[in-house]
DNA sequence: CTAATGACTCGAT
DNA sequence: AATCGAGCCATTA
């Protein structure tokens, strides 16, 4: 039991990406570059976004608390559907306006300093 | 192997 | 404010 290996999942990279989304707080955000420097030099901006595209097949991550550094909900067309990022977000508390989080600095979290 | 792409970011124009 | 270019690195063709 539980000793299958060879999962479909054998990135290593995009379980890390998901693991600091998971840890994202309910009612925050982060962008994919504090993500990337988090995980250090292996890791770029592109890259989270382009896990994330992957996450979203899994559907496991919240990946509507990832926006981008202006706090703008870039990913929001890779959603089931467009309006699914922003419903998510002013579910949680976030307040979201023409695709830009409101407040985003203080809705920032950032793993580098929150998990330090 | 090379070339192109992408849910990014920053600085310059 | 808007646009462009370069850096970034994994994935795909």
């Amino acid at each position: 039991m539980a000793t299958s290996k060879k999962q479909p999942v054998g990135h290593n990279f995009f379980e890390d990406v998901y693991a600091v989304v998971k840890l994202i707080p309910k009612g925050r955000v982060t962008s994919y570059g504090a993500i990337a420097r988090y995980l250090g030099t292996a890791m770029s901006a592109r890259m989270v976004g382009w896990a994330m595209n992957a996450a979203h097949t899994i559907k496991k991550v919240p990946a509507h608390r990832v926006v981008n550094s202006q706090g703008l909900l870039t990913g929001k067309h890779h959603f089931e559907t467009p309006n699914a990022m922003q419903e998510r977000l002013e579910k949680e508390g976030v307040k979201v306006l023409k695709d830009k989080v409101l407040e985003f600095e203080k809705r920032f979290w950032d793993p580098a300093k929150e998990l330090e």
